[in-house]
DNA sequence: GCCAACGTTGGC
DNA sequence: GCCAACGTTGGC
């Protein structure tokens, strides 16, 4: 193992991944062999290049549920392994087929998370719209779709002050 | 390179 | 269900 494990501080990176409840949930995350998942089907190369090239193994990262009657942030994961093909992108039977990927020179990579903390509550997306220190968030831009998003340390601390604290 | 058309995302 | 905003595609 020649691989160093990021340890919290400096190197550490935060993020955000979305996800619909209805289609993968932070319960079904929890309730997957050792609460891990290949993070794959990710088509939009923006999320790609972060995944690909900026999350590291010791990252931590926050799970968004969207597309639901009460989206926000339910969880924390953590990066547990760096980006490797995607290769449900090379099964004519998956959703996410591509059929300009191909094995010997990939288009789509993925990371491992594990889910390590479940918040006490939701931090709810109407609660993160009203901390003025969080409106940097791309989560929190109009129009914003990108599903895998860098998260600030300072926004990561905020984050976790509301999810600690009853919802007002 | 431009840009219209299309499919998708995701809050409401 | 609605629809604004976005990313991708493909004709030109």
């Amino acid at each position: 193992m020649s691989g160093v494990k990021r340890q919290a501080g400096p190197n550490r990176q935060y993020w955000l991944v979305k996800s619909e409840p209805g289609s993968f949930s932070f319960d079904d995350l929890w309730n997957s062999p050792g609460r891990t998942t290949r993070w794959d089907g990710v088509r939009n190369y923006q999320a790609r290049n972060l995944m690909r090239d900026e999350m590291k193994k010791g990252d931590l990262v926050f799970f968004y549920h969207s597309s639901t009657d009460d989206p926000g942030i339910v969880g924390i994961a953590e990066v547990v392994s760096n980006a490797v093909p995607d290769e449900t992108a090379h099964d004519p039977q998956n959703p996410h087929f591509d059929p300009r990927s191909k094995p010997e020179n990939p288009s789509w990579h993925a990371v491992d998370i594990r889910a390590v903390e479940k918040f006490p509550r939701p931090v709810a997306l109407r609660e993160l719209r009203a901390k003025p220190e969080l409106q940097g968030m791309p989560l929190l831009q109009k129009g914003s779709r990108l599903s895998v998003q860098s998260v600030g340390a300072a926004e990561w601390n905020a984050v976790l002050a509301l999810a600690k604290t009853p919802a007002s």
